[in-house]
DNA sequence: ATATGTGAAAGCGTTCACAGCA
DNA sequence: TGCTGTGAACGCTTTCACATAT
């Protein structure tokens, strides 16, 4: 078992396999990749305002880096801009999306039906991106065949009937911790190898599969320490002989 | 105005200042940050649990990451494990919440109390880690006064005076797309300077606030890459020549 | 004997700066 | 001239391996 990262697959490769697309995709950081999304919507947006052409100064700022790193992303996927003028953005939209794998379509199965999952389940940025919501699930028999955003609750003890029937590739895990991990082995015997986990715990799952997790406590303590570190700094700088506004108190 | 980091904060530091934990502070890696947060959310639960001394390997297992890169994580915060015994669970415990200010009360203002906003409101594990939900907004007039997880909505044009007056050190953004970069910016100019963001939007923010954004699309987008990738994969070592079980079709 | 704490090495990701092309 | 694409330099993060302490 490996927990949240599978760290090296042992896949063989021959070595004088070509740079393909394929070859390609292997080598593309984590990084690149959350920022390619990024990339990705910010340029539909533009194709909704009808610009055409963006450079990568622009489509940089727009995306909150800077134009190097965005350079070097788009890199990563090949070389669609023309130099001296920049990137078509319907070009540049169809190969992110063929790179993420947006051509295909991913059912999602979310798991546990309380205040979270009902958000998940009428979040309309799913479907609208690729990712319909074809299945939910909760341990609460009272919930079975309640419909939530237009889709009836089934029992969680139907997962992997359910999942292999409605081809679901990415599992969203929305329970209580304590049922978390639980939840997670029945995602994986019904072969889901995606899971996106909200639960504060760190789930146990083979190699093959893929965990993502957002967990909101984490990210509240992140900004936390900054709120803390900001103060240290300030009172720190005082201590050290020099104020906030630069005077030197103690030279 | 910085976007999502800011980049150098110009703060000047005397270059004799002792190594006290003002200055460790600073220097903990923002990998490390987030992971001392998963920490102490393990180590909790290890004394409920009773536990009261603990290895780096065990910790590290718990946490889903290997011994040295937990022991270099703590290394940042001091030296408080026993060599040849482990850790002393409590003493843990209160040197990680020290270092990510969990010492001091962080309440929190949730803007935008639709599907999402609901969870977060009524979200337990905020007010049990010490993040208070202190207020909350909303645009819609019918919403305002109207109690959710037992906090009445207020307007999102009081957000300045009842920010100040709460004193909210976090906002969270759950508005659509559209509103958000006017959202965050009367949240700063109330002085709130920590922002999660769940909205899909890059937000523009001056250097001195820390932003933190959630970002489903781009999670699942990250997921299909990588269904994407183990595809391309699976064809491709038959296209190079051998086979998903190593077998070579094509020597 | 056993497990921490940490320099040093290795690995990744970001930034620089400029060659190359329209 | 202007902007992309990218090798090289840089800095941050992880891993290694062992000196150090109990």
């Amino acid at each position: 078992m490996a927990a949240q990262r599978g760290e090296g697959d042992g896949v063989v490769t021959s070595p004088e396999a070509p740079a393909d697309v394929r070859e390609r995709a292997r080598a593309i950081p984590e990084a690149a990749v959350a920022r390619l999304a990024v990339y990705l919507r910010v340029l539909s947006g533009m194709v909704e305002q009808g610009v055409t052409t963006i450079s990568s100064e622009e489509l940089a700022g727009a995306a909150g880096v800077n134009s190097a790193k965005l350079r070097k992303d788009l890199s990563y996927i090949g070389s669609y801009g023309t130099r001296g003028v920049g990137y078509d953005v319907e070009v540049l939209v169809s190969h992110i999306e063929r790179i993420l794998g947006l051509t295909r379509k991913h059912s999602v199965a979310v798991v546990g039906i309380g205040n979270l999952g009902h958000a998940l389940a009428n979040y309309g940025g799913f479907p609208s991106r690729g990712f319909p919501v074809a299945a939910l699930f909760d341990i609460d028999p009272d919930l079975t065949g309640v419909p939530v955003g237009g889709i009836p609750v089934n029992h969680i003890d139907d997962i992997t009937s359910v999942c292999a029937e409605r081809e679901v590739s990415i599992g969203v895990i929305a329970t209580p911790p304590q049922a978390a991990q639980a939840v997670c082995d029945r995602l994986v015997s019904a072969g889901v190898q995606c899971i996106l986990n909200f639960a504060p715990v760190v789930l146990q799952v083979p190699d093959y599969v893929e965990v993502r997790k957002v967990d909101l406590a984490v990210e509240m303590q992140i900004l936390s320490f900054h709120v803390a570190r900001r103060a240290d700094e300030a009172a720190g700088d005082v201590v050290n002989g020099i104020g906030v506004d630069g005077v030197v108190i103690r030279p």
